[in-house]
DNA sequence: AACTCGTGGGC
DNA sequence: TGCCCAAGAGT
């Protein structure tokens, strides 16, 4: 959960999610539908996909691995969490380097080398540092040090316990290390989501495919979301309803007209790689509409507990006329 | 090697 | 307000 993650927006969620999984068994067993509810609002969910597979693996394998090699191989362990997992958890000497050490051995050894593509130098520096005992609590003083003392910005040097043998801070510009290369220009997407509303207040939803962006994650129906998109184009990828069987020849089912309005104002929403810009569109069905192939209706209750990612509740929550 | 993959907080 | 950043990993 904390890749990427602070630790403030995790407590919540590891709250949950350990009282719902108590044990890697509970966790194998589980429904990967269920861990996605859970998870849902954290962001990166093949997080999610790959602990509820790890956990498969784990038990599968009979116990935990209890060394870097091993650790290495399980879904969703890479280097830093392998090397965290054998420090700390099992007290071998491994150097785990999050963001925050990683800045703290850049400023110490003023790397001029940008990033990304200083980590593999990085990672060996660090591996030169370990010390002769307590390997997990040294990793996690210095990424301590990296949170608390050594900050991307306005870093505390008068604290730090380096400060007599830092070579970024002997040069008087601790803060403009680590170096880092220009990103990529992040293009804008639109797209169009409709949220049907059945006169019991259930709305249509689908699951998205298991893997890429929200992966497995529950969703209302959208358009494409593209950069060349127009909004106005989207009437043909709006969901087609069908009234309920009975009375009508069972051979044709008749289709249901329905009326899409605008819902006044966007849906901006920014994920990691690009922007994105929703315009959501609105219709009222009977109680009797059926749902089209692939998707169903989920009851307002459901709907707070489902595995709908925060993009998703931003345009439910807009449609129903909620404030924010 | 370079992309892909979320979200919220802090300044 | 816009940008950076967070106990990174998979492809």
């Amino acid at each position: 959960m904390l890749q990427q993650t602070t630790v403030k927006a995790v407590t919540p969620y590891y709250r949950r999610f350990m009282a719902a999984f108590p044990t890697v068994e509970a966790l194998a067993q589980a429904d990967i539908e269920d861990v996605l509810k859970l998870w849902a609002g954290l962001g990166y969910y093949a997080r999610a996909r790959n602990l509820h597979a790890c956990a498969r693996a784990v038990v599968a394998r009979g116990s935990f691995p209890d060394c870097e090699e091993e650790l290495l191989q399980l879904p969703g362990i890479g280097p830093y969490t392998a090397a965290a997992i054998a420090a700390i958890a099992f007290d071998r000497k491994a150097s785990p380097v999050d963001g925050n050490a990683e800045r703290v051995i850049v400023r110490l050894f003023a790397v001029e080398q940008e990033l990304p593509d200083a980590k593999p130098a990085i990672r060996e520096l660090a591996a030169d540092l370990y010390p002769a005992r307590r390997p997990g609590d040294f990793a996690q003083a210095m990424m301590d040090l990296g949170a608390t003392v050594c900050t991307p910005k306005a870093p505390a040097c008068g604290a730090c316990p380096f400060a007599g043998s830092c070579a970024a801070l002997a040069r008087g510009d601790a803060e403009s290390f680590p170096r880092k290369k220009k990103k990529p220009e992040r293009r804008l997407r639109r797209g169009v989501a409709f949220v049907a509303i059945r006169a019991d207040g259930h709305v249509l939803v689908r699951r998205r495919a298991p893997n890429g962006l929200l992966g497995g994650m529950t969703e209302v129906p959208t358009t494409e979301w593209s950069s060349d998109f127009v909004p106005a184009d989207a009437a043909a990828d709006a969901p087609r309803f069908s009234a309920p069987p009975g009375r009508r020849e069972a051979a044709v089912s008749a289709s249901l007209k329905v009326s899409w309005r605008r819902v006044p104002g966007v849906i901006n929403h920014v994920f990691t790689h690009f922007p994105l810009e929703l315009v959501v569109l609105r219709a009222r069905l009977p109680k009797s509409a059926v749902a089209p192939k692939g998707m169903y209706w989920i009851d307002r209750q459901s709907i707070a507990s489902a595995a709908l990612p925060s993009v998703m509740r931003k345009v439910v929550s807009h449609a129903l006329g909620e404030q924010s």
